[in-house]
DNA sequence: CTGAAAGCGCTTACAG
DNA sequence: CTGAAAGCGCTTACAG
């Protein structure tokens, strides 16, 4: 059981020659029969399962990869595990996968650039066919060599014009748009941003903000804090926008998972939510939404953009004809409980 | 660009014989340079890197592995994605994989039996060299060929006695006295469970609330109302116990996010958390620490859970000797404001 | 220090 | 219908 070197690496696994010599036939039949080939005559077929079940064969991946020139096999790299949007696209992702026959490989963002270019190298070392990225930046590297190794489709950012790279993404601009228009129509007029920083989403979420803004005549009003994408951020950015002299009675914040670090601001502050200050988030996921929660956000279908994304990417990965682009998709104001009239 | 069979496969990578080929040398001196074999001449060692930097050149990793017999790939499962238990626990796993220079193919849990038995067949076609499972349960299957196929760590449930499987959890029953003597010291008597069905950790779970209300004389109040790991079976389960001739002033859930659902069923049902209700989960969880959730709970140490289920899985790959077994973790309550003295 | 050869476990023409 | 042979991209003795 113990290898030579004192590793556990279990008994060696049988090959497809064992089963050969079992089921007494070449090789060459084994794999056939294995591949459901129709010239194996059925009795040998037969024989040849017996032989490769009582034996517990099971085909060595990398032996197939290697002569087959293909591994099905399609990477996912995550920025952020924390954040629930992740989970809910994820799930649609591996389903669909799974659906058509590929693998994923997860590999998870991380604050080391090194360390997430070094994860995608392993990615092209195992020959992935295409890559799916998720999250509001590409990954460190994804401009270099790998780039262009593979097709890749990005969810939840837009990137245009990169050949091999698709992006499915719901409008931000327009979302942030109608956040604006929801917070006006209750009264609000002093409402605050609390950004996410340089990514492109972030900017896009920024400028549909600064846009309705100005669009309602508020434009004196633009308070940008500078936050990020996650709860610290949100509640960093919550909390300097609440300090202000002439504080906000709203706080429109980059994403869900920030949005809930803004509550807990507010809440620090001594102040209810949305008695005292409206909130409201962006990307419509299943966590925000749950009562404790109940967050106003802005909804993107999460679900489907997970299924098409896989989908687009194994479907071209079989050569399947694709029919235009999947263009950016609309969003929609998801109105719960954390916005009410100013007080 | 296109395959033969109308696939976008790519341009094909270069091998080790291009590298070869073009620094002037035999592949086994590439290989060799490549592996910081010592025994290369510098300078022909430069030019095979050289080489090989101008090409792109990556390894193969499925001819590696052939040739290797190792994989240095381990599988992690992952029950459920949408249980913030998971985030905190992963992302230790994979820093620790990364840091011994292990990589992790993560397969997630599925409602379809044999679906997921199918992604764990996929896991020993992979070779993966050991197993890491989080989560309530084991997958489906891991009783059968693949579970003695190589080693396992499992994550927060314990298994005893099986070999290849160690196990690294919290004491459960422990964990659930904590919360009944806490709740007992506020004044609550009426304290229901909902609890998660009929896995291990469920039933241990539910053993620690039996036990400690017998051990606080409150036999008569024992109520154990059918719910899940998940929001919808806590959500569930607590309007079950809400709805009661004499209603519970507390409710323990079997973990955090199911414990979340039931902050949502108690405010369905027009009652306040902690003021007329007090709520506890079980996890620790990040994210039901956050404040607008504030969840009383029963903490377990994720990161360091997950930093030593990788470390020890590794270790006993790369044939270290390992002392002991990790027993079981002892839980800790952390007080937050989902509890309060009863009405 | 370097190269030719064998072999890892599979698949795929090619004969028979 | 079946088998012997070549080859996928690498590594590792074995000679020189």
């Amino acid at each position: 059981m113990d290898g030579p070197d004192g590793t556990d690496a279990g008994p060696a696994r049988p090959t497809i020659r064992d089963v050969a010599a079992r089921a007494g036939v070449s090789k060459s039949l084994v794999s056939l029969a294995l591949q459901n080939a129709p010239r194996v005559a059925p009795g040998t077929r037969a024989a040849i399962l017996a032989a490769a079940d009582e034996l517990g064969y099971r085909r060595n991946a990398a032996a197939h990869a290697l002569v087959a020139h293909r591994t099905r096999t399609v990477g996912v790299f995550v920025l952020d595990l924390h954040n629930p949007m992740t989970a809910d696209v994820l799930d649609a992702v591996q389903a669909e996968a799974r659906r058509r026959d590929y693998r994923t490989i997860v590999v998870v963002g991380s604050d080391d650039a090194d360390a997430e270019r070094a994860e995608l190298e392993k990615l092209v070392e195992f020959r992935v066919e295409g890559i799916i990225a998720l999250g509001h930046r590409l990954p460190e590297g994804a401009d270099g060599a790998i780039g262009a190794a593979c097709p890749w489709v990005v969810i939840g950012s837009a990137h245009e014009g990169i050949p091999h790279l698709e992006s499915i993404s719901t409008d931000d601009e327009e979302g942030a748009g109608l956040v604006v228009d929801h917070l006006v129509t209750l009264g609000h007029r002093r409402i605050a941003h609390v950004d996410g920083g340089r990514s492109s989403v972030a900017r896009d979420r920024r400028r549909g903000y600064r846009r309705a803004m100005r669009r309602h005549g508020l434009q004196d009003a633009v308070t940008v804090e500078r936050g990020s994408f996650s709860e610290e951020g949100g509640y960093a950015g919550a909390r300097r926008a609440l300090e202000a002299a002439d504080p906000p009675t709203a706080l429109f914040v980059v994403n869900d998972l920030a949005a809930i670090g803004a509550m807990a601001a507010v809440t620090d502050r001594g102040l209810a939510v949305p008695q005292d200050v409206s909130v409201v988030g962006f990307d419509g996921t299943r966590l925000a939404g749950m009562r404790p929660l109940s967050l106003t956000t802005v909804g993107q279908p999460l679900l489907q953009m997970g299924t098409q994304a896989a989908a687009r990417l194994c479907g071209r990965l079989d050569g399947e004809r694709l029919v235009g682009s999947p263009s950016r998709l609309p969003p929609s104001l998801v109105e719960r409980r954390t916005t009410a009239p100013p007080p």
